[in-house]
DNA sequence: CTGGTTAAAGTTAACGTTAAAGTAAAGAGG
DNA sequence: CCTCTTTACTTTAACGTTAACTTTAACCAG
């Protein structure tokens, strides 16, 4: 059993409070009695119980962070962005994973309610009705990131997915294609829909037939599942081809299913991903694809909670949209 | 302000402990009551506050998790494992990220044990004597993984890198390779030190000349670093080159330089990787690696642990070597 | 030497929950 | 009808820490 300062006060004859006051640098303790308290809080190994002294203070300097699936290198790079404004801020981080599954989610949010973190940041998976009268149940600050919805009245930074796909469509247009397909995945968020609409309205500006633009949904999220529908879904016909493709760790099943085919990249077939993950300029061919603010995002969600926690009286909602980039590299 | 079981005791004009006992259905509440308690206790958007009933209860039913870098598709992969285990036997796990840096390490372990999680799963950074130091001080049960040290007397779970550079290495050779280039890092890990054993094993064994395996030490694990000593260190003669590279990211950016050197895998170079992350098929080429039970690995510390943490009385040190498999693929 | 200030402690109560022991009323057995 | 058990709840105390207040003794100006 950990030592407490309880056990630190019997040693050293003195109050409880004594111990506690020393330990924490307060002025009402001499000098003399701090360094015996520190040194023999050293001998013992002594470490604060924080769940008590959270009970005590009535707060928990923690945050809690919720991702559809840290594993992913995306929201790896969003998480240090939170994590270093955090640290300066002397606040902790909780970590949970949603893996993708919406039950999961509000269980995540569940525990870490439970835990007591001062404030959310989520990246929801799903946003059904049910789920945001869930989020309007919650008593503490939260920001969404990752994420839009003109329904929900809170704190939200995200991009803007459909300026990311025309931009992607115009590029592959522009470049010379004649066929774009774009693969997409979570047909049910606004976003998808969104991105839906700006590889439209790219085909709309330069005035090219709809029929050639094909929207391949694939109903989840998965390697595996991106290359067998590209492998199934690709057919050249001499004229070429575009490939939008919903995010780069996707791009890179597609771009596998394009060299099984025999089609080269990209004088037969272009490739645009999403995010700019790490890996893309070292990929063969390196990925032309849209540059999400990672970082950016991930500061910026801390920032703003932050702010709200020690500022709790300003109720002003704020939606944030960052700015999106395209990168052109080899695949187009 | 967060409802608490006082408040729902109020309303209902009952005392409190009848609220605790209703709430996890002990069997001295009756039926009636027991439905009164939930029924309100919902309208009140209850939720009990974790760090008060693990206060009360001396234990708080979670692992820590200490990991270099979360961001690694490497670790969470055995996060995976840990996780699926952990969900079965009703634990939580806390994550912390020393971002490869040992002081980091520290300070994630002070952290953990200030919120007083009853395990801990390490996969330490660095091993020096201080750090041994710091480990024997702890006083809660922890396991290492992904780590070997003679000198360590606890449980660890750990695969054989020298066991797997000895299979790289003798398949590059019987590839046809003439010259051989080890790229690794960490040099002050004894798994480094036993990886280099392990090629110079293969090359005695099929009586290679030494002089022909290159040694080359990258001082930091980064995949751009990877990439310019690759395309620095390589010189083709002629003569089929091999490279067995510290892991499969770091390969994607050697072959990146490989490329760029206009040299042609797996004809001039082959390339094999270390622990076969999930994109490595889908990579082009696919890259040859050796398979590391990352899941496995995972799932094997988690069990481990929750056994120490229910049978306290167990002293036994366990240490278990995870076996290795070569995965051949495109790149040899 | 008095009254007031200050430095350096100590005391009390609280945070939200639970374990353990206590109590009152109802039901059972002889 | 009296004891004995059981049911259903209440009381008390504890977990480890801290906030707010109180005490004690020393110090100092007038």
């Amino acid at each position: 059993m950990p030592v407490t300062q309880k056990q630190i006060a019997q040693k050293l004859n003195v109050s409880v409070m004594t111990v506690s006051k020393a330990l924490k640098g307060h002025p009402d303790i001499s000098a003399k009695m701090r360094e015996r308290v520190e040194k023999t809080a050293a001998e013992m190994n002594y470490t604060v119980n924080v769940q008590a002294r959270n009970l005590a203070q009535k707060r928990t300097q923690t945050i809690g962070v919720v991702f559809p699936d840290i594993s992913e290198p995306f929201y790896a790079e969003i998480l240090r962005g939170i994590e270093s404004v955090c640290r300066k801020q002397y606040y902790n981080i909780l970590l949970a994973d949603s893996d993708n599954d919406p039950r999961l989610e509000e269980k995540a949010l569940q525990t870490l309610t439970e835990k007591r973190v001062d404030g959310l940041i989520i990246a929801p998976t799903e946003k059904d009705q049910e789920y945001i009268a869930w989020l309007s149940r919650l008593t503490i600050p939260y920001i969404l990131i990752n994420c839009y919805s003109a329904r929900l009245a809170c704190d939200s930074i995200y991009v803007d997915r459909g300026y990311g796909a025309f931009l992607s469509v115009t590029h592959l247009l522009k470049k010379g294609c004649q066929e774009v397909y774009f693969f997409y995945t979570f047909p049910h968020m606004e976003q998808s829909q969104a991105s839906i609409q700006g590889c439209i309205k790219a085909f709309e500006e330069l005035k090219k037939p709809r029929s050639h633009l094909h929207l391949i949904e694939c109903p989840q999220r998965d390697l595996e599942l991106f290359y067998l529908m590209t492998k199934e879904q690709l057919h050249f016909t001499g004229r070429k081809i575009g490939l939008f493709i919903w995010d780069d760790e996707m791009a890179i099943g597609c771009c596998r299913a394009i060299h099984e085919l025999h089609l080269s990249i990209p004088d037969q077939v272009a490739i645009i991903g999403f995010d700019d993950i790490k890996i893309t300029p070292y990929l063969h061919p390196a990925l032309t694809t849209i540059h999400y603010p990672k970082v950016e995002m991930g500061q910026s969600s801390a920032q703003r909670l932050i702010h709200r926690l020690t500022h709790p009286d300003d109720e002003s909602v704020q939606k944030t949209a960052l700015s999106l980039q395209l990168v052109e590299r080899e695949s187009t």
